[in-house]
DNA sequence: ACCTGAACACCGTTCAAGT
DNA sequence: ACCTGAACACCGTTCAAGT
């Protein structure tokens, strides 16, 4: 970053981070099934196949694209690593600092989400040893045991898969077609004839809604949460 | 079912229904990333090319086969498309229903979770108009307003995409190569060095519990799906 | 009416060769 | 040391041709 970075045009030199980055930016721009070798590669003003001096192929580029986004949270000065004022203003931010990253990144997000998970005690989204350590870390300083601790771990990343998962689905691409045809008409009322409660929550149904679910969700996780610290504090850490 | 079924060999005539049937079980045996129109053909013992006057392009393969695993839940006799005593055995039984499939599918259920949704009110898992409707209706005739029968279905799918992926992830595939080595080693307690807590609760996380958390947390859902219900109630259906 | 052969425009990936 | 060209074994998909 200091040195040695004398860009005079936008070639810099090839490495695995470059490439990440610009992989993310793609996929952001056209979905990721548009994310080919090659065409990574053009965009890099370079031939396909220069790449493979640096990732050794595209599963592994994939899995590079979670590790980066996971750890761009690290740069978040809204996310701490551990509890200022209280487990759950911890747990608060946390959970925040991870959405910022889903809204972020809508296409490479679901990548996160479904990567088949390298062990059981690295769940999605939550991918990696660092975040899980410190979520672990926070909360035994609050007062959790080791059970109440690994059960706070699992409920809080569910929660974070499904609620993140859904809103950024929601809001856009995903595996799928390149062309998310949104047709104007409004899903034809007559193929809802048989679906009454459809038809008349359709609209409410279609209002974003999902920052408030979203805090609403947390606030009875967090509860949830309080409950478990209580029943394992009995046991003891 | 009932006539013109005179099937001798094995080759049955070709036909949506048995190309969607045969892409399932290929995708069971051989993960998502396995399925190929020209593998899918060898499988039929026909040409990949025969396939598209049934089905108009892999895409719309994958579509039908989400369409059709939810579909499969209509045959299940343990999940009833009405409240009989009280909807949160109603709510029960439906989330039971919708496990049992993902679990039946593991490979394949990544696709019901996170294909493109097509509308806001068709929210993954729960992909049909049928099931939302039974949904929503069976909350309706047991006391639940508007607003409270679209904030459960909210609640009630974001808890279901959040749970099921997770498990069904743990368990194996998804997008990914096809290769999921499962190396012998517990991942070496030397990179886990840096991370005590981690390292600690390593064993308790790779129990499975996951029966256990989805009951649990089902039974927190209920709860808030109660509060729901008594907060609208206020303003009436 | 239903399926096939041949072809097209793409893929990921390997490897010897260029500069 | 770093990148390219050419090649291989695959893809999804189209369409005229076969039976």
């Amino acid at each position: 970053m200091a040195k040695g970075d004398r860009s005079g045009g936008n070639a810099s030199r090839l490495n695995r981070a470059v490439i990440i980055a610009a992989a993310i930016d793609f996929i952001d721009e056209h979905g990721l099934p548009g994310l080919t070798m090659r065409r990574l590669g053009d965009r890099l003003e370079v031939e396909a196949m220069a790449l493979y001096h640096y990732v050794p192929s595209r599963e592994a580029l994939l899995d590079g694209i979670v590790e980066v986004i996971i750890d761009e949270m690290r740069d978040d000065p809204d996310v701490p690593d551990a509890p200022a004022d209280g487990w759950q203003e911890f747990v608060v931010k946390l959970a925040h600092g991870i959405r910022r990253v889903a809204l972020a990144h809508p296409s490479s997000f679901p990548l996160v989400a479904s990567r088949p998970a390298e062990a059981p005690w690295l769940r999605p989204p939550l991918r990696s040893l660092f975040w899980v350590e410190t979520f672990l870390d926070g909360l035994r300083a609050e007062g959790f045991g080791k059970e109440a601790a690994a059960d706070a771990y699992r409920a809080f990343t569910s929660f974070l898969l499904g609620h993140l998962l859904l809103e950024v689905s929601v809001r856009g691409a995903d595996i799928g077609p390149l062309d998310v045809v949104d047709d104007g008409e409004e899903a034809g009322p007559e193929e809802l004839a048989e679906y009454p409660n459809v038809r008349e929550l359709r609209s409410q149904l279609s209002v974003d809604r999902s920052q408030a679910e979203f805090e609403e969700s947390l606030e009875h996780l967090m509860e949830r949460m309080t409950l478990m610290r209580d029943e394992d504090g009995a046991f003891g850490p």
